[in-house]
Parts: structure tokens; sequence; C-alpha cells
DNA sequence: CTGTTAGCGCATTCAA
DNA sequence: TTGAATGCGCTAACAG
């Protein structure tokens, strides 16, 4: 029954230590450390030096983060909150914080929410006992003003203990955050709209909680007034941020109001759902019936067919930013950092009819 | 200059520690320790329990992990290592892993190579380093034997000092795998083409050192065989496993054979680029001129018009799966979870014409 | 340039 | 049930 090279083990045969290396060299602890994790400075002989790295390569040894961590107090793992990792938005921004993460070494440990209220609190305690260096909150921040307290009440316990915190989005003013421009985004969208001859127009949101959302929506609107829009009584219908949110929403919305020749989706996973509901379940055509406007750009937009239109975000380039603010020691002053939006045309818009 | 609440802060002003906790409530440090941190079992009497407690509470005590996975050897954290989190395929898989990681109180820290060959082991020692208590390898195996070679000894190394490691894939018959059906995905795909007339079929491959490609292809290939197809010089044409490589790969095989009236892309990604290309570069029609069978089911396969007949893998079950064998304490012999696949039908299949 | 030493925060024997 | 003591692997003064 034993196998020849046999994969029964002990919890943990522990590693091979510093301590062993150093023997193995023939040098302190100190030194041993000093080769192998020194910051830069070339602070040890040439002949000691050869010798440690010597006996690494030999026995193989595997740096402990946690003890070095702990011995520092502090490492270099960072936290990165989210939604829903499937998602292309949060798979979008994770994409380029790694990549910034790289860059400077830095392991990220990633959390999903799976968009429960709770559990970005939960998470963010983890990542604080994790003694992660810092942590970006890339999911949107809430009206539930009770979270959001408790949430800055943790954010604030963390950065007290040295850690940093991020937010993709606003959630606060003494925050240091990465702001998309959601609200510029959503005016874009309106306005291209009416430049196409749209006058009644309607918005299938997301979670009226989220902030994400009332920005989006608030450009919108505020353009929508700007362009002397008749004061119709709101045509908004909201939806999870999901497939078949958008979708259930989106048929919602055009059964209430058939009159309706253009849609804003404020967010393209939605809007994918909202062009299946629209042709599926209402027989309606897009563009030529109704026109149709997604939010975020994500990389399948412009493979739906019709092409999606949408208000491109630059996503990668958040989560990049995001990392990039992690580490650049700030002063007292809280930063930000301003990304634009663009709306992008294709084929699911056209000129109202008529 | 001066903020009202401060954000100035030395390195690390440490934080609330266990022995804090244990002066505060009038206990010893192994009592907090215990009532804390404590495996279950209740040996702590109610009373200082119950001071310890509180304590903590008013302490806002936050533990360290990185000082636990010291003290203890071991710690909740698990690795995840993919190509690109922001590619659907991983994202789908990574949801999974993080949901079965969440019930099991584990912390995920996912390591993008971005496809970079040499960086599947790099982090595999980051992740060593971190004392990761497993690790799961989620991108494809290789046909690059000196690679494979290298990361089978780091594996080797990481198991010997008690971590663990399950691959989502083939990798070697010593490990503990979450195997997707891919052969037989690519068997059904061509099989589903030929029911529909198809006789003449190429295929749109990923890059070719990639196990993963391989075997669909074998299985695709197979079944060819195996229903008596022409014995014709292999219509396959290989490209990154991205969109435009797909798109790439399609249009030059429908160049080099315009006879063929189907084509089987081995993933999702491709697959859109594939349709784009048959459409916008050769104006072939989809389904009517050429049929297109994609592979992986990714969330928008269904919203691509037309939509797309693709080979479905369970993504999401696999993640769990693989987190779930983490844990599970294996015996001497390796694990073998074996996955199906299933041929989903829609608009991007039709009958062959004539 | 190199070695000695004293913790980092916690889990865990071992005694009491 | 509780506490005292030891060490996990490493870094960072501090001395030489």
């Amino acid at each position: 029954m034993a196998n020849p090279r046999s994969r029964t083990r002990p919890a943990h045969t522990a590693g091979v230590t510093l301590q062993q290396v150093a023997r193995q060299a023939g040098v302190s602890l100190a030194t041993a450390s000093r080769v192998l994790h020194g910051s830069g400075a070339r602070t040890v002989g040439e002949e000691l030096r050869r010798r440690v790295e010597a006996a690494a390569e030999e026995l193989r040894y595997v740096s402990n983060a946690p003890a070095q961590a702990l011995a520092r107090a502090t490492s270099n793992v960072v936290g990165l909150i989210v939604h829903d990792v499937a998602d292309p938005y949060f798979g979008a921004i994770a994409a380029g914080a790694m990549r910034a993460a790289r860059e400077q070494r830095l392991m990220v440990m990633i959390a999903a929410t799976f968009r429960e209220p709770g559990l970005e609190l939960e998470y963010l305690r983890s990542l604080r006992a994790q003694r992660a260096r810092a942590v970006i909150l890339a999911g949107s921040g809430t009206t539930d003003t009770e979270a959001t307290e408790r949430l800055a009440e943790e954010i604030a316990g963390f950065e007290a203990d040295g850690g940093r915190v991020v937010c993709i989005g606003d959630r606060g003013p003494d925050l240091d955050t990465v702001a998309m421009a959601n609200r510029s985004g959503g005016g874009q969208a309106v306005r291209g709209l009416w430049e196409l001859g749209h006058r009644r127009i309607g918005v299938v949101a997301g979670p009226s909680e989220l902030l994400t959302v009332r920005h989006r929506l608030d450009g919108a609107r505020r353009a929508l007034r700007g362009l002397g829009a008749p004061a119709a009584p709101d045509a908004v219908e909201t939806g999870d941020f999901t497939r078949e949110g958008g979708r259930a929403a989106a048929v919602r919305l055009l059964r209430a109001r058939p009159d309706l020749t253009a849609v804003l989706v404020l967010n393209d996973v939605m809007a994918a759902g909202a062009l299946a509901g629209l042709r599926d379940d209402l027989g309606l055509a897009v563009p030529d019936r109704v026109s149709v406007v997604g939010f975020d750009d994500v990389p399948f937009a412009a493979d739906l067919r019709p092409a999606l239109t949408t208000v491109r975000l630059p996503l990668e380039a958040a989560g990049e930013e995001a990392v990039r603010l992690l580490l650049d020691p700030s002063g007292d002053e809280p930063r930000r950092v301003d990304l634009p939006a663009e709306l992008v045309l294709r084929g699911s818009t056209a000129p109202a009819a008529g």
C-alpha cells in the first residue's frame, strides 16, 4: 500500500530555517538574514555572501513570510475586497491591481463578499488580522449609514495600526480614493442619446443603495434636466447588478413606459440581460425600436449583438492606481485620483425614429 | 495644516496584543489565548471567559495571523494561481474556490501569471514562503518538460513542508487533481456537429503547449476518427487563448480551408473573436455558412449573437471541489475528482447546408 | 563588515 | 481550570 514516494506527512515537517542556512554557511543568523533578505545595502562581504547563497540553494531554503511579518511588523500582502470575482467589472479591476502588485512584489489576498452586506466588514477585519499592509475596497459604497459607520470604524482601526486603505469610488472625504467618473459618464450617455434625437429616455438601475448607482443615475438626471427634458415622472426601474436583474428590470420598464425610445442601463452585465429581455421577452428591436446604452465597457460589450454602446471606464487603470496609491506614502492629506469616463458609440444606439 | 483627525501615523503604532487583553481581563496570556482562539474546547470557566471577551471587545483586539501562523506552524491561507483573473474562465473557477473558502473560513491569496511561463513557479514559491496551507494550480499544465520538472520539485518541497497542492486539470499522476472532461467535451462537440451533417470540421486551438488544448483537441480528433471522417490533413489553426487570438486564427483557418462548414473553437473567449472575424473580416454567415462551437460556456456565451453553442464545463464546481480536496485530509493515495462536460446547443450551429 | 542579543505576538506544553 | 515558561523564525538594534 505504501507509495514509492510516500505522501504521508506529519502536520508540518517544518521547513529549513534561516538558522540552518547560517550554520551550514558557517556564519551568524544575522549575516544570513542580511544576504537573503537584506534591503539592498550590500553590507556583507563577497565571500560570506557567496557561502550563504550556496547554503540556501543547497538546503532549498524558503523564507518564512509570517515570521518576517512578525519581526518587521509589516507584510507584503495587500487585500482586495470585491463583490464578485466572476463579474467582469471586478475581474478587470483585479487584473489591474495584480499587475501593479507584481511590479511591487506584493501578494494579493482577495476577498469576495458575493454582495452580502456584512461581509465587507468581516473581510476587512480578517485582512487586518492578516496584517495586510493595505486594503483596497473595490466595491461600491452604500447609503446604509449604520454599515458605513461601522466600516469607517474598522478602517480607522486598521489605519491606526499602520495599515492603508484605498477605496475605488467615493466612500468618504478622508479616505484615499480612486474615483471613476460615474456622474460624468451618466451625463455623457444621456447627452449622446439626446444628440441622436432621443427625448424619452429610461434608466435601468442597479440597487439604489449603492453609491455607484446613485452617482451614475445622478449624472444622467442632471444632464436630462440641463437638456430641458420633459419633467415627466422618472422612468427608472431597479434590479440586481446581474444579467437577470437587468433583464427583468428592462422588461418592466418598457412594459410600463412603451413610449421610451432609449434606455440607459447602469452596467454592462445588466445591459446584456436587458438586450435579451427586449428582444426575447418583448420583441423590441434594438436599436431600431429602442436604443440601449450600457456602462463600464467590459470586454464582452463589443461582442454583444448589437454591439453595446456604453460608457467606458478605465477599470484596469483603476486597479493599478489603487495599488500605486497604497504604496505612495501619503502625508496627512487624503489622496484622490480621478479617472475619466468616455462614451463609446456602437451598434445598440441609433437615431430616434420619427 | 493639521487635520482634526490627523492621518499621520508611525510605521506601525502596533496593535493591541493578546497580552494586553489578558492583563486588562486580569488573566494569564494562556487563558486569553484559550478563550479567543481556543479550538472549541470549553476549557475556560464562565467568569474568566466573560472577562476576556469583554476586554477584547473593549480594547478592540484583532488577532495577529502571522504570529499565529508562526506559533502554530500552519495558516488559514490558501493560494490560487491562475493565468488571468480577468478571463471569465478563471473568474468562474476563482468564484467557486472563494465560495468554498468562505465556508471553511479560509483566506485566498490569488496570483496571476498573465500567462508568463516562469511566473507560476515563482508564485508557488511565494505562496510557499507565505506558508499557505495549500495551493490550487488552476492554470493548464504544459508540455514544457523542463518547466514541469522544476514545478514538480517545488511542489514536492511544498508538500514536504506540509503544504497541499491541488491541480485543476492533469499535471501528473501523483498529484491531487480536479479534472474536467476536456477530451470528452472535444468529442461531444465534434459528434454534435457530425449529427448536424457537418463533415468538414476545422479547429481553432489555443497554444499547443497547453495540456488543456491538447486534451480538447485530442478528444475532437479521436471522435472524428471514430466517426470515419476523411483522413484529410488536419484543419487546425492555433492562436493565443484570447479574443484576438481566436479572431486571427479563425480567419486564417477559413481562408486556408474555405470548404469547412463548421469550426470548433477550443475556448469561448477565442470563439467570441472567431465570430467577429468570420462576420467582419470574411463576411461569412454563422451559422448558415459555417457553424461554430465554443468551449467552457462562460457567462457571456449565451449573449453572443448568434448565441454560442459550446461545451459546458462546471467551472465554479471545479473551484469548489479543489478547495474541498485541499481540506479533506488525504491518505497516501492521490485523489482525483472528475467533472463532466456537456454540449449546449445554441444558435451558432445549424445543419450543414446541402 | 560581522556576530550577539532581545524581542515580535502567540500557542502550547507542563505544573500547579 | 488556570498560569508560567518556552520557542516558532526572523529582524533590528547594538557591539565589536
